[in-house]
DNA sequence: GTTTTTTCTTGATCTATATCAAGGGTTCAT
DNA sequence: ATGAACCCTTGATATAGATCAAGAAAAAAC
């Protein structure tokens, strides 16, 4: 899909304030932004990412979808939740390894080719420390989540979750429950009974806001890297100081 | 610890063969080469790599280590076992994330700063390209393992690891199946139990050696990716062609 | 080559979470 | 407003793998 003139302009500063596009000027990013390309999926489509078909870097503008594997027998596992403004770079893949996209909601992703970006790269030094910093970010995260959904138990997953959700998205649930139980590697039936667990220690999940008794509670379920977007961090109150 | 330049001529040529270094010549190597460092780890030493104090790039050149995360229950993930030639790079963590090495043997591993690299990679886009490989494979192989770890049961675990063992390192596990056990996330007797039900397939373990009754009876362990490593990839004979 | 230590195996039991089943809320379309 | 999906909750039951315990085998130390 080629994009109208006047869409253009407000999609190339929308790309600008991205963390990928970090400390290069709009003249720089010029010709990349040229390559754009941009594709709709509807609610419920399934797409396979794989290296073959799909060697490119998509950034989510607007929709949601889930990347996931599935194995033969139907089961699941989310990989990463994919909001606006995140990335998704099957060209780092290799040929033989594909995750599927499923998308929650339409879906507007825009799209630069490998080529492209391998173009970027090599005119911007930049531009490689902005990949890098990105691929270094997913490394790190995956870390985490491996963490998280190895060690800990079915309420400590939830409380985690929140904690995330209290810090970055003002104290409110930003999917539905089923999305995050399975995100973290769990049966809605468990996540529901986890919250009611959770409900017993002063925190309790209204119409998805979050609602605390002292507003500490949530602290016992923080980890450092989130925890240090937080308010608190590392004051007396703060776990991690 | 400053090595010799009696050493310096070896650890040269060890480096310059690793994947990390492909498509760079000798002389643009150098100057990265004569920042390089040496240390030397006892078996069961344990040492937190942090951004902070390990803001570096590491390379394993002889023994054997784990990358773990350990709770405060004393359970403990198994993030990567890092063999020879593998390796780690705390300085692309954030600053409040940290994962604990806990070394098998006595471990002698090199090292770059932050700043070493980062030069070399400003110097010569090849490098900064390898840097990007580098991590994309370890986004790829973590997400490999949280299927891995979320999906599979015992016995498939333990089967996915045979087949690794098979493709990789001819017909031989590499580790003790305590170490092998802690990185598939279950507990040895665990591990033990999914053998012999793996022996009553035609998979049997002796003494560390892999032996098959028929030589196909691993297939239907096989992933895609490590998959495209077998003899037999893509043949009539196996699943994935 | 014998002892000591570590690793592995096997059996009995326990437990967290999945699964199955059914009812209660919300949201959306008409 | 009313019905139809869909999502969530709650209860009963099942189960894979953990834990506990003890013995066997292998490796390391002397």
């Amino acid at each position: 899909m080629v994009p109208t003139k006047k869409h253009l302009e407000q999609y190339y500063s929308y790309l600008y304030k991205l963390p990928l596009f970090n400390n290069l000027t709009q003249k720089e990013l010029q010709p990349l932004f040229e390559t754009l390309q941009v594709r709709q999926f509807h609610k419920n489509e399934i797409v396979t990412f794989n290296s073959k078909e799909h060697s490119r870097l998509y950034i989510n503008f607007d929709g949601l979808f889930k990347l996931t594997k599935i194995d033969e027998r139907g089961d699941e596992i989310v990989l990463k939740i994919v909001d606006k403004k995140d990335l998704v770079s099957p060209m780092h893949f290799s040929p033989h390894y594909d995750v599927a996209a499923d998308f929650v909601k339409k879906t507007t992703l825009f799209y630069f080719s490998q080529e492209s970006i391998a173009k970027t790269m090599a005119d911007h030094h930049q531009f490689s420390l902005n990949i890098v910093q990105y691929l270094a970010n997913s490394v790190q995260s995956l870390m985490l989540s491996a963490e998280v959904l190895q060690l800990k138990t079915a309420k400590e997953k939830v409380g985690w979750y929140l904690v995330h959700s209290k810090i970055n998205s003002t104290f409110e649930l930003p999917y539905p429950k089923s999305l995050i139980a399975a995100y973290l590697g769990m049966q809605p039936e468990s996540f529901s009974r986890a919250l009611s667990e959770l409900k017993k220690e002063g925190i309790l999940l209204d119409n998805k806001k979050i609602k605390l008794e002292n507003g500490d509670e949530l602290c016992a379920y923080c980890d450092p890297v989130i925890g240090a977007d937080c308010a608190f961090f590392k004051t007396p109150n703060c776990l991690h100081s």
